[in-house]
DNA sequence: CTTGACTCCCAAAACGTTTTGGAGAATCCT
DNA sequence: AGGATTCTCCAAAACGTTTTGGGAGTCAAG
């Protein structure tokens, strides 16, 4: 309730004994201290955070900022990570707080306003495009974040991401394993790293088996995109007769191209994100996802280190993909 | 990227008009105003946002506490919720930090800690309760605050909420005009004010149309708990017809109770939120949503003006509730 | 008695802003 | 010319903490 001089004060000790003691430094004996303590308690004294962040030239503050623009704000599980997240910092005297960006500005603006303002201690980046400017400010500014996704940055920095190379290199070689030779790949924004990366696993599954690489369509990571760049596929001459999906909503999309087409109910197709919804799709989806729980407090705790001044290399995550087998993956193959 | 000092030094002027120049006083010239604007944009200068909140005596945050207790975190439309409150907020200066409750702590703890820490400016709540500890806490304290849900506190507090009283009293009498006479309540946790409202509506609808009241039973704002509840309350010698449910997700779990009695298919079912999963539940799931869109600006805004000194009288929204009519309702009716 | 080590405490500086209460110069009015 | 007013600017205080660099005492050893 009160401030630190008064709290001194009414003590008679000094401002400095009273903040020692609280601190429990090991120069002010400890019949005072416990003095300090109980008639702290007693008030309710807090340090006046403000001050402390001051002094102490940190913020006690990390900013995460939520994309706005396309593709929405991640999966369903996005607020349960952050939340996690908030939680383990906490537990560090860190606050998190969500810098959504507003239209007319850039994610750029948002990190520029947070850092050169010093009002945070670190930063959490979501989505990482291949070229990412939000990473290279940080970088040149030598402040800790993480990000969700890797980017191709020269430097290294530290970051969370799904091995999507090898999960839709896996997930096409399954098709292929059971007959299919056209597989076709929806893909997302070649500017994302996920995006681009989980196509470079397709395309290296298509080569591996000796099959072209032609049936790749790009559209937004969004239904409306997965919808039209299905539709784009499925015109084909030789149509193909199983989708690989970037992720789950393109996936959703997808599976409504194929209701509108002849013996599209024939065609196989998986998807990445395992979004609750997908168990209610018909069929039901069939899909990947990120191996690891808890991701929350696996970013709290890269970013508390990377804070502690780590090394990049040192905090970097590549986490398995799993399947998550429903139905949609398994469509009747008919003969060629 | 310096500060104020430095900046000063190098235009040859003290800090006070610097400082000055920068918030556009009007006793600073037009030249040097604009001089020194120029020269913070060249070096980039903010504030110290630290050395600011410690003078102004503003924390320039507004926290949310996330309940992780029962119920999870609302429906999904909270993230977008709480990213459009945060960009409302931002537009005036201030940050939404979000505040998990960690497990051994209650969210009074959380309360107290931001409130005495002089961490934020506002809080905002959310599940409010009838007898609410964090809304009588802050009230004591004189700390501007938003709930999302009304109380039964005495002192007027700022909140938004929906009118689910009328909402499940309207629906009850919807399903009583189309021949239903045994109507039963999947209710809430009576603690909470949301859920007592709902009941209540329930109950008055009920009692107008002179029927009895003895076919509620109350489980977990969660799947399971309605689970439990629609299947104690299909136990019952005369088993309801149509089912009311405090939230979709219990009613979720009720549909599974009724597919596994004996014409359970033959009761109507109604829920309240409008979860995105209720439209792939089969049957699909008629709901109730609060009326009014971008709730998260309406909280920022109310917030902004409780900060401001508005009375809490002029800043309480009810908003309506409207039926989002699916299939579950209109389970056809058979002769009792 | 002096010296050094140790214990317990404190005054003052520093963090970087905003704001108060003028000071000096120029301009205006009579 | 003399006083009042206006226009620019600034020194210093204040916000509440943490931390630096000792300053008194006390005690044991020399």
């Amino acid at each position: 309730m009160a401030n630190l001089k008064q709290l001194a004060q009414s003590l008679g000790l000094s401002i400095t004994t009273v903040s020692r003691a609280l601190d429990g430094y090991a120069d002010v004996s400890a019949a005072t201290r416990e003095r300090v303590r109980e008639a702290a308690d007693k008030v309710g004294y807090r340090p006046n955070a403000s001050a402390r962040r001051l002094r102490r030239q940190r913020a006690e503050l990390v900013a995460v900022t939520l994309p706005s623009d396309p593709g929405h704000i991640g999966p369903p599980h996005f607020l349960d990570m952050l939340s996690g997240c908030a939680e383990h910092l906490a537990a560090a005297g860190l606050n998190l707080v969500i810098a959504p960006v507003p239209r007319g500005e850039s994610e750029l603006d948002i990190c520029r306003r947070f850092v050169d303002g010093r009002r945070v201690d670190a930063m959490l980046l979501v989505r990482t495009k291949r070229k990412d400017e939000r990473v290279e400010f940080l970088q040149s500014r030598g402040i800790p974040f993480v990000t969700n996704g890797r980017t191709e940055s020269l430097l290294p920095h530290p970051y969370i991401d799904g091995d999507g190379f090898a999960g839709f290199r896996a997930a096409t070689l399954r098709f292929h394993a059971v007959g299919h030779r056209r597989i076709g790949h929806v893909a997302g924004p070649q500017e994302y790293y996920f995006a681009h990366d989980r196509c470079r696993g397709w395309r290296a599954a298509m080569e591996e088996c000796g099959l072209a690489t032609d049936l790749c369509a790009e559209g937004a990571p969004l239904e409306q995109g997965g919808y039209l760049a299905a539709l784009e596929l499925l015109r084909q001459p030789s149509r193909p007769t199983a989708l690989v999906c970037s992720t789950d909503e393109m996936a959703i999309g997808a599976l409504r191209a194929l209701r509108e087409v002849d013996g599209g109910n024939q065609i196989s197709i998986v998807g990445h994100d395992d979004l609750p919804m997908g168990a209610f799709t018909s069929p039901p989806l069939s899909t990947m996802r990120m191996t690891g729980e808890n991701l929350g407090a696996s970013f709290a705790s890269l970013l508390l280190r990377a804070i502690a001044g780590e090394p990049a290399e040192e905090l970097q995550e590549l986490h398995a993909i799993e399947f998550v087998d429903r139905d949609s993956h398994r469509r009747p193959l008919r003969a060629a």
